[in-house]
DNA sequence: AAAAAAC
């Protein structure tokens, strides 16, 4: 099933033609019909199931025919980066109907606050906000919401787990009652039930196969103790045809850390959490999606809903304490039509962690022990946590002062991994990759990018080539975005082909 | 024993 066969907008169809969107997902197949005719919505669907556009493109249509004369639609959602992707999405589908959006979300020093303000007061057809910062502006009457006619609540467990139903409750009391309402979650537990029953009238439901992460992703369990996790990862990268890597981390006080021990063992890194600057997450984000360095150090704040072309590994440093987020995070792999690697490492007291996800999945989870025989020492008992009260008794190494040692300062791990030659990951075929196929819509080269595993790239074994760069409507990164339609409303794009905008460097 | 989100 394929886009034209919804019956949709001439204007709309065009924006989805040009992001390159042809056959429907199981969910935007159930949701559009179900959108356009009017009914408020309950969906349940995992990460990476084409969710977004499940809701954008319904709702474009809707907004294309009304003539968009005031904010007709809001968005509400858990992160800043996913406010962003989501209006840079927008702009993308919207950019053949005279639509606009903004993004609302806090940090940025000020001048975010600034722009957003200027933007509210030109007025916008739809917002996608962070509660927070959308009530801040809704306090200072920079928000008209009397026209309001459609709200989506994405990731709404998410939203409830962070604490937000009092804010969203606070603000969906200032919208108009005779709106049509969305409400996606992943999970859907009683919580989240009595709350869309607070927001949504009569709404059908729609619900697929939840919680199981996609078949292509090659899941991994490695015993590690903390110590170990570091070399362990080492090679891990060596061995792995890794050309681009999320490494989560459950602890923000770990990403800088994590990044400066990358970073002197030569591999580029940067980090994301909630403890950088806004400015800084949004330049690595863009970097790192634009394929400017091979590895991105990050906390849950991206675990949900970032979508990142051709991220071939995802590595959790350690084991989620939410099983649900353990399928998010690897979920941020393996998208579209690709494959992908998701490696966990799990010490003693992650084994609870471990034993909850293998319940979600239903599915025994293999561990591999392998530090002995990297010369790392023994790895953690695969029994940890099994019952509290006997810890220490179980879990502890025997003795610990033999094998149980760091390695030294200058024991490089990699002089004790195989070392596959990196020219040899470099020729092997990647993944097929939806966008990749497309080439420059302006016809144009794009910017040539480091290519190669992500080992290659830290040893220089690998010489740069020129890869084309997909063009408008990627998930790279707003490079290849259309123009904000909210600087030219109304005007069809004329220098759509112009270049990709200077990308700031990404410097350690 | 966490993270995220407004100033």
């Amino acid at each position: 099933m394929t886009f034209h066969d919804f019956n949709l907008h001439d204007d709309v169809l065009t924006g989805v033609d040009a992001m390159n969107y042809q056959q429907a997902t199981p969910i935007q197949q159930m949701a559009i019909p179900k959108i356009i005719e009017g009914k408020d919505l309950i969906a349940c669907a995992q990460t990476g199931t084409g969710k977004t556009a499940a809701y954008l493109i319904p709702l474009l249509d809707k907004i294309s025919h009304a003539g968009h004369q005031h904010t007709s639609t809001l968005i509400l959602v858990p992160t800043r980066e996913l406010a962003k992707q989501i209006d840079e999405q927008v702009e993308g589908f919207a950019y053949f109907v005279s639509a606009t959006s903004i993004a609302l979300y806090g940090g940025g020093k000020g001048e975010n606050w600034d722009q957003q303000r200027n933007a509210l007061t030109t007025g916008a057809d739809i917002i996608i906000a962070t509660p927070g910062r959308l009530m801040a502006h809704m306090q200072l009457g920079y928000v008209k919401f009397d026209q309001l006619n459609y709200l989506v609540l994405d990731e709404a467990d998410k939203m409830l787990d962070m604490g937000f139903s009092d804010d969203i409750l606070k603000i969906v009391r200032e919208l108009p009652k005779n709106r049509q309402t969305l409400m996606f979650s992943a999970t859907m537990p009683g919580k989240i039930r009595e709350f869309a029953k607070k927001l949504l009238t009569n709404p059908d439901e729609i619900t697929l196969a939840v919680s199981k992460p996609a078949e292509k992703i090659d899941q991994q369990f490695y015993l590690a103790k903390d110590h170990q996790k570091l070399p362990l990862l080492m090679h891990l990268i060596q061995q792995a045809n890794a050309q681009s890597m999320v490494l989560f981390t459950s602890r923000k006080s770990e990403v800088n850390p994590i990044v400066r021990a990358l970073t002197k063992l030569g591999y580029e890194a940067h980090g994301i959490s909630s403890d950088i600057e806004q400015d800084e997450r949004e330049k690595v984000l863009r970097g790192f999606k634009n394929k400017q360095f091979p590895i991105l150090v990050a906390t849950d704040v991206l675990s949900r809903g970032i979508d990142i072309d051709s991220l071939s590994h995802v590595v959790n440093y350690d084991v989620p304490r939410d099983a649900e987020d353990y399928v998010h995070r690897i979920g941020r792999t393996a998208r579209a039509e690709n494959t992908g690697t998701a490696i966990t490492f799990v010490n003693e007291m992650d084994m609870q962690r471990v034993r909850k996800i293998e319940r979600l999945l239903d599915k025994k989870l293999e561990k591999r022990a392998i530090t002995e025989e990297l010369g790392l020492g023994p790895a953690p008992s695969e029994n940890g946590g099994e019952r509290p009260g006997e810890r220490g008794r179980n879990d502890r190494p025997k003795s610990g002062k033999r094998n149980d040692r760091r390695p030294e300062r200058n024991e490089s791990p990699r002089s004790e991994a195989p070392r596959p030659e990196a020219q040899a990951n470099a020729d092997t075929p990647r993944p097929k990759n939806r966008n990749r196929k497309r080439g420059g819509r302006d016809g144009k080269p794009g910017t040539p990018r480091p290519e190669g595993t992500v080992a290659a790239q830290a040893s220089g074994a690998v010489e740069g080539e020129v890869v084309a760069n997909p063009a408008v409507g990627t998930t790279e990164g707003e490079a290849k975005k259309p123009r904000r339609r909210n600087r030219n409303r109304g005007r069809k794009p004329s220098t759509q082909g112009e270049g990709a905008p200077v990308q700031p460097s990404i410097e350690a």
